[in-house]
DNA sequence: AGTATTTCAATACTCAGACAAAATGTCACT
DNA sequence: AGTGACATTTTGTCTGAGTATTGAAATACT
């Protein structure tokens, strides 16, 4: 027994009060997961001391157990306890699980990885939307290029702007399971842009390569669009500390 | 009140004893969300009412709520209630979510909007293995190609070998998020062949087109590797229903 | 009349403590 | 040495109570 006499540490920070306890909870030990503080294999302790410890009941904890769980975080059986599950299992496109990720400072590496994939992903997306977009979609886009153009890359407005033009984009292409990809887009351009900023670099305008998209995207131009697309990534990940772990061929 | 006196209708199906009552729970909830028994905006029954419907208690209930929302599908308040989410905001990838997907019988628009998937990224996840994969990854690859052609596509040993050879195919393109997508080619797969032995398709033999992609991604290939994961996943796409997926909006 | 503020009611949220079930390890018995 | 009963540990489920949040209705104010 730990002289827990009146420590009083209120190890669940309820920083969002929008976030109920189970969700406090559960960003709490997602966070402790991905940032590497418990690894694979590791058992939590057992709910009850871990609820004492926290200071809440077990009610709330074991609501954010199963949260993880269903993120594929950890998994729980009687008499072994709960166990942080094999990297493989996680469901590392999950928006919590990103935003879990990036919460305590971004992985250069996983970046790199989401940035890998983006690049295979967004460029076939925008051919299937130059052949599939509504009047709605392109309007949506036309509305986000405005707004990034009027507030910039400086800007929270601006930058929610930017993710909005490639969420409509997604959107446009009609395939429900790349639409599900936009989180995983959204956190790879917001850490984009925050490391940017961080290092003072002067961020390259990169209208005028969205515009490109939206263009043939409009005109119906499925290679053009696809073409755009790639270049606008590849310049976009060229901002990025390091574009290292591909050794990527051409195309 | 409906006179429910003594129906006693055990409306939760504890038919997966491995699934404890909270999975089963959401995994009843979460079909009938996914099959459209329950729409985007419903709100779910107040959890008291739920919890006495089910006959279970507040707490395993609610931890599948939790669940739900974890993956997307719901969102609850208080005064409000849980109501469903917009379909934009569901986890399709969830392993879980797509395999209630598929519990109740596949949407052949989904099915081929997952092929569209796949036709985008194995492609070049193949590549990318054909650049990093480390030896063991060839030699999983080579032991799911011998198992594949011992068994056939008939036995479900044969089966778990194709799902094991694309795991580890996407395993050897080294990128963790690219790996996450396994559950969903999986499903795929499965399905693919559910409804071509459903229909008594004569089932190409898709041994050799496996075999090309193998041949190419040993040998460092990365074009090759390409092409023949194209080519292998253009034929599969053959046997289903409709390639076409249809437009609807994701609102 | 219209607008801001207060009150109210509905619902999820949290707490506490008990008991049940499952799964692992142990130990006697064959 | 093997096998089955049993003890133990941990999660799982149940119950009932009280709290907090939020939308809307009611009220006060301009």
């Amino acid at each position: 027994m730990r002289s827990t006499k009146t420590s009083a540490k209120p190890r669940v920070r309820a920083n969002r009060s929008s976030l109920r306890l189970h969700g406090a909870i559960a960003q709490d030990l997602g966070v402790q997961i991905l940032s590497g503080r418990y690894q694979p294999g590791d058992v939590l302790k057992r709910e009850i001391d871990a609820s004492v410890r926290l200071k809440v009941s077990r009610t709330p904890y074991r609501e954010a157990v199963r949260m993880l769980a269903a993120k594929g975080l950890v998994e729980s059986r009687p008499k072994i306890g709960t166990r942080v599950s094999p990297r493989s299992r996680w469901h590392l496109l999950d928006p919590d699980v990103l935003s879990w990720i990036f919460e305590f400072g971004p992985d250069d590496a996983l970046l790199a990885s989401l940035f890998e994939l983006r690049k295979i992903v967004e460029p076939h997306a925008a051919a299937l939307a130059a052949t599939r977009r509504q009047q709605d979609d392109l309007r949506t886009m036309q509305r986000a290029l405005e707004d990034m153009a009027r507030h910039t890359l400086q800007v929270e407005a601006g930058r929610i702007a930017d993710q909005e033009f490639h969420s409509a984009l997604l959107r446009a292409s009609g395939n429900p399971f790349l639409i599900s990809l936009t989180s995983g887009v959204s956190a790879a351009i917001t850490w984009t842009t925050i490391f940017k900023q961080r290092r003072g670099a002067l961020s390259r305008d990169s209208l005028p390569d969205h515009a490109r998209v939206y263009a043939a995207v409009a005109a119906g131009d499925a290679p053009a669009a696809h073409a755009a697309m790639a270049r606008l990534i590849d310049l976009a990940r060229g901002d990025t500390p390091q574009s290292q772990p591909s050794r990527k061929r051409a195309r």
